[in-house]
RNA sequence: GCCAUCUUAGCUCAGAGGUAGAGCAACGGUUUCGUAAACCGUAGGUCCCGGGUUCAAAUCCCGGAGAUGGCUCCA
């Protein structure tokens, strides 16, 4: 590492000042003044406050990265020359850069000979150098270089005006970036994509090289390595080794729950029934489709019309059909009309309306509030085909849909007792690190001030009490009422949001639902949109990655498999197989004549939890030799007994044991 | 929807303008075996679909479907 010494007049580098004050070590990559991050070679007027940004910090990470995005655009306007730069920045992961580029798309073989020049770049460790220039200037400069994308950048931003050079190659940034291009240690371009100029679908799609940075080339093949763990435990890969489920071109992105994946699915929503008839709820079963009168009422149309499938039947298209024949002066907007009309139905993308409904149907007295209506009604979104990915983003699905309809004064503590039963199912499906936002009013949006307050502050007090820590998301409620929503980490460290719930205020004021209250006036209730897992179809996708395939027992298809070593054993096993199915024990059995070593290798394979290996010397002793798939190692002789306890012990979620 | 990539046996993948390959799985047989793959054999294909170019297309071109990675990070 060669620190260029900058002949600028004036204030010192941030690099002399931390070398006099003894601070500056090996893996300094920059520095901060105050809040700010500063490169280490431009100069900084007050010395006293210049403290160094090592590698270890994940700020000197993103100058890295930074930096990096430079070379990369450096090497492709070297070897592609008249493509144009636009933006590109350091992520969380990595950076990118997006590029236009007259001649189209880079390939994949594109990314090997600009990862190669950019090594070379690396290799000749050219020093990055900062300037302030005027606006004038920088769009000279940039119109000089013909990049318009630059250009038009340019006439968007106020004050001083940064431009980092590192030799011939210069780019509009805001910075800080790394002494030399020989101070990115580790680097790797991973993907191509289209992207659009600012993120607008309506601007020109550009060309998105990503790549990554680190610090080290461990800390790179630390990051492959997990991206590598992350493939093999996708739960699509895993969903079709295990047969829990498929997918059909016939039926895109909806997935099939094979018969494992079916046992799974209904223990997920058997387990949330047994905490529902502990904590009030009462479950309803509502219909999929409705007139789309009710999706008017809701609001669903239009506004949500274009995510929702349209339902009607050959009687209304026919008749239909029937007008617009008898008629010869159809305008387009009467057909219009009409079409609309003849579609009659639609298809529900969410239980809300419905239940509002219910709640409607009969006259409702204080005394019933809270009600807590539970629904895992089945439900259908249109979602744009480039959006839809495995179990995790699909058009049909179910959630773990509930409202609550109750008073202003009664959301704290309902918050309060699902915050308790959240708290619970994530525990008991072994995810930690669970995360608290509360997202509050955004400019557009409906009811009081008044109720707002009382609902944002409701929702505070609950989680305060609950000793949770919570981050504030401010304005970023939906338009109907404030919300907490709950996001988790899994195994491998990604994030995800499951579960929500969110104060309305719309509905019930849209189907003019009332309560009859203690001074014999009609009310309004609030309701209450809740979930835990949020969907269950990705809520299973994310526990698949999340266990890797591995279903705890209480969950798991089949609890234990019987190994037969040979098959004069067979009879025996063929009992020991009844007995524990008549104990209600999930057990199967392997009797092919494969070798023992073949059976379990398979039987792992297939994430049993248990294995039961019964050879001559079980039968003799009643028993089995159980090995478990967790330790991963032979447990040793277990009668029968044992292993019925061992079993139901174990079979039932943490929060639900006796002991 | 848009951009890129992909689609060959149930699965994982090889191949390639001259007519289809492997491993695993399946099926049949031999073996009866003690803690992560016994052996032999059989069968399995509209090379995603439709059109075009060609003497010849699974391969090249066009269109479509489905899937995969992106389309939020802001000079």
């Amino acid at each position: 590492m060669v620190p260029p010494s900058p002949e600028q007049p004036g204030n010192r580098t941030a690099l002399q000042i931390l070398k006099e004050q003894g601070k500056l070590t090996s893996d300094t990559v920059a520095a901060r003044v105050g809040d700010e991050l500063v490169d280490l070679h431009s100069p900084v007027s007050n010395p006293a406050m210049v403290v160094p940004v090592v590698k270890s910090d994940l700020d000197a990470l993103r100058v890295i990265r930074h930096s990096a995005s430079h070379i990369m655009a450096d090497a492709v306007q070297r070897l592609f020359p008249g493509t144009k730069v636009t933006f590109g920045p350091a992520t969380d992961k990595g950076f990118f850069y997006d590029f236009d580029r007259p001649e189209g798309q880079f390939s994949e073989s594109d990314l090997e000979r600009i990862e190669a020049v950019m090594k070379q770049i690396i290799a000749d460790n050219i020093p990055f150098r900062r300037e302030v220039i005027s606006k004038e200037e920088a769009r000279k400069l940039f119109e000089g270089m013909n990049e318009t994308y630059k250009v038009e950048h340019i006439e968007r931003l106020e004050g001083e005006i940064t431009i980092y050079r590192h030799g011939d190659w210069v780019d509009l940034c805001a910075g800080p970036h790394v002494l030399s291009t020989g101070c990115v240690p580790a680097v790797k371009l991973t993907s191509v994509a289209g992207a659009y100029w600012r993120g607008d679908e309506r601007n020109p799609m550009l060309q998105r090289i990503y790549g990554t940075a680190f610090t080290s080339d461990e800390e790179l093949q630390r990051y492959l390595d997990a991206l590598q763990e992350a493939k093999n435990r996708d739960h699509r890969k895993l969903g079709r080794e295990l047969d829990l489920i498929g997918f059909h071109k016939l039926a895109p992105a909806s997935p099939f729950f094979m018969p494992r994946g079916t046992q799974v699915y209904n223990r997920l929503i058997e387990y949330l029934r047994a905490l529902y008839s502990e904590y009030g709820y009462l479950e309803v079963i509502s219909p999929q489709i409705y007139d789309n009168e009710l999706f008017r009422i809701s609001g669903h149309l239009p506004e949500y019309a274009e995510n929702m499938f349209a339902a009607t039947t050959v009687e209304s298209l026919e008749e239909s059909a029937d007008r617009i024949s008898k008629r010869s002066d159809f305008d387009a907007p009467s057909l219009q009309r009409e079409l609309e009309q003849s579609l009659r139905y639609g298809v529900k993308p969410m239980n809300c309306p419905g239940h509002c409904l219910m709640y409607g149907m009969n006259r409702r007295s204080y005394r019933e509030l809270p009600m807590r209506m539970a629904d895992f009604g089945r439900l259908h979104r249109f979602e744009r085909s480039g959006v839809t990915q495995g179990l995790t983003r699909v058009r049909t699905f179910s959630q773990d849909d509930g409202h609550i309809f109750c008073t202003l004064d009664q959301i704290q503590s309902e918050i309060a007792s699902f915050l308790d039963l959240v708290n619970r199912v994530y525990k008991d499906f072994g995810f930690s690190d669970v995360r608290v936002m509360i997202a509050t009013r955004p400019d557009e949006r409906l009811g009081s001030d008044e109720a707002w307050d009382r609902a944002e502050e409701a929702l505070k007090q609950a989680v305060k009490a609950k000793g949770l820590p919570f981050e504030i998301a401010e304005g970023e409620g939906v338009f109907y009422g404030p919300k907490i929503e709950f996001h988790i980490n899994d195994a491998l460290g990604r994030p995800w949001q499951l579960g929500t719930i969110q104060v309305d205020f719309n509905l019930p004021e849209r189907f003019d639902l009332t309560y009859v209250g203690e001074d014999n006036q009609h009310h309004r209730p609030v309701m209450l949109h809740r979930a835990i897992f949020g969907s269950v179809e990705r809520f299973l996708g994310v526990l698949i990655e999340h266990v890797g395939g591995a279903f705890p027992l209480w969950l798991a298809p089949e609890q234990v498999v019987l190994l037969t070593v040979s098959e004069k054993v067979n009879d025996y096993a063929r009992e020991v197989l009844l007995q524990l199915q008549l104990q209600g024990i999930r057990a199967v059995s392997d009797f092919s004549s494969d070798k023992l070593g073949a059976k379990i290798r398979n039987a792992r394979a297939m994430r049993y939890p248990y294995l039961a290996v019964i050879g001559q010397k079980e039968a003799e002793q009643k028993g089995v030799s159980l090995r478990s798939r967790d330790q991963n190692k032979d447990l040793g002789f277990t009668s029968l007994n044992a292993l019925v306890d061992i079993i139901r012990r174990e079979g039932v979620p943490f929060s639900m044991r006796n002991n």
